[in-house]
RNA sequence: GGAGGGGUUCCCGAGUGGUCAAAGGGAACAGACUGUAAAUCUGUCGGCGACGCCUUCGGAGGUUCAAAUCCUCCCCCCUCCA
């Protein structure tokens, strides 16, 4: 499977590789390097770099990975470069809230939990894991103030983000130029080929070009992917926002978070990250809309290979059928929060004991759900607050459509 | 260094002595409708066994019967001038 796509031709990489870009800087380029890469037998050096803070991945995240894995489909090697040197100083933009510097277990934990969840989409065979505190750290501050004489202000100021706020009189600090100038000199370091990031990367990855120039290098490929809708479908997927869907959740958060997406957000994920062709997406899209195919069911095949690739195949299947069970038949889950608690009395009052299940955040919450009669009690509605449970045996607790739990009293 | 503006409940943002647990919007949650889609409508949205009580409006004090609102000191953010 893999020697057959390692025999595709150029045109066809190449139109593997330009799949849901955004920008790539140059096509020429790229094609010339491939065309020797072949010629040569050697695999071509890309690049991509992540903030060592961070090692929760989510689908956002995987955009880029799945690009990567492209690339190596592709027989190419990836650099992880994990970005531990601004992690180790410590971000001193203290914009948002300050963060403490990381220590260099910090930052080796971090990996790890990187790794763990990025080979889920990379091969590990083909891919190498960096720090670039292995060069930077070593860079003195003479080779520091040479590197920044390669740039000027004013091609800093081209940036976007500074412009706009040297404009209209709002602060730059001086480190932030700094910034592009490191991540480009990492691409000096490692000899990238060609270096991936999302489209707020983009002057930062050209920076690269500039800066290998400057070293008497090849400039290495530019490749932007589009920042993923989160599931609000409005702004990027990001962790601090809540609408994300993490790789490492359980199978039945991601599978049902994958159909809660707006069903035109639907095949935005699809382009960015199914393995479907794009031709197999476009007919499903035109099936759908000829009527031949329930839009449902579209979303159903996304959630499942989703599922599948962070999981297997069964955890999948068994994803889809415990969804259409408490969502379709109105049925329980298969697997239900377990609790045990120790009660004083023979009864507990009922917010009490959502609350002490965990179900909701105050007996003052609890209040308004069974007042908005969002509550069951082995499955049967409650509607008065003042309900007291017998605290014997085993009760069933169920707030709103998706919140469940067991409570065995002790 | 000088001048000015500001910090309000998850976010934005009203509120300038009592009628303020604090308008409005957003987010979120619940209910209806559905395909747990979108859209829409309704409700909730600090805590407390609760028609009352307690804790909140950058921090600490103070004035007052009464303070998010007035005074003092402190912390932080921003803008302009230099």
């Amino acid at each position: 499977m893999k020697q057959e796509k390692k025999m595709k031709s150029v045109e066809e990489q190449v139109a593997l590789i330009e799949r849901g870009t955004v920008d790539l800087i140059s096509r020429e380029e790229l094609v010339r390097k491939l065309i020797r890469s072949r010629e040569t037998g050697k695999p071509l050096v890309i690049k991509a770099g992540f903030d060592p803070t961070a090692p929760d991945l989510h689908l956002g995240h995987t955009v880029l990975l799945q690009k990567l894995r492209h690339f190596q489909l592709l027989g190419h090697q990836v650099n992880f470069l994990i970005g531990d040197f601004t992690g180790l100083i410590g971000d001193p933009t203290g914009k948002s809230d300050t963060r403490p510097p990381l220590t260099r277990q910090d930052v080796e934990r971090n990996a790890e939990t990187y790794k763990e969840q990025v080979f889920k989409i990379l091969d590990p065979e083909k891919t190498k894991v960096v720090f670039n505190s292995t060069w930077l750290g070593e860079l003195s501050s003479y080779e520091m103030i040479r590197l920044a004489s390669r740039l000027t202000v004013a091609r800093m100021l081209e940036r976007d983000d500074f412009k706009k706020r040297f404009e209209s009189n709002r602060p730059i600090s001086i480190h932030e130029f700094l910034y592009p100038l490191i991540q480009g000199y990492d691409s000096v370091a490692i000899e990238s080929d060609v270096e991936l990031g999302g489209t707020d990367q983009l002057f930062n990855l050209l920076m690269g070009r500039d800066l290998q120039k400057a070293h008497n290098q090849e400039s290495q490929v530019v490749l932007t992917m589009p920042l993923l809708e989160g599931l609000d479908g409005v702004n990027k997927m990001s962790k601090s926002l809540g609408n994300y869907i993490g790789i490492s959740e359980p199978a039945d958060d991601i599978f049902g978070k994958v159909l809660s997406i707006s069903d035109e957000l639907m095949f935005r994920y699809y382009e960015l990250l199914s393995d479907l062709s794009m031709q197999e997406i476009e007919q499903l899209r035109q099936d759908m809309e000829a009527g031949k195919i329930h839009p449902k069911a579209v979303k159903v095949q996304l959630a499942k290979e989703l599922v599948a690739r962070f999981y297997d195949q069964d955890t999948a299947d068994a994803a889809e059928r415990n969804f259409e069970q408490v969502f379709k038949k109105h049925e329980l889950p298969e697997d239900i929060l377990e609790k045990e608690l120790a009660v004083d009395g023979e009864a507990v009052w009922l917010p009490k004991l959502l609350q002490e299940a965990g179900l909701v955040k105050s007996t003052s919450d609890g209040r308004r759900m069974v007042k908005q009669n969002a509550v069951s009690v082995d499955g049967q509605k409650v509607t008065d607050v003042d309900t007291d449970i017998s605290a014997k045996g085993t009760v069933l607790l169920q707030v709103g459509k998706r919140r469940f739990c067991r409570v065995t009293f002790t």
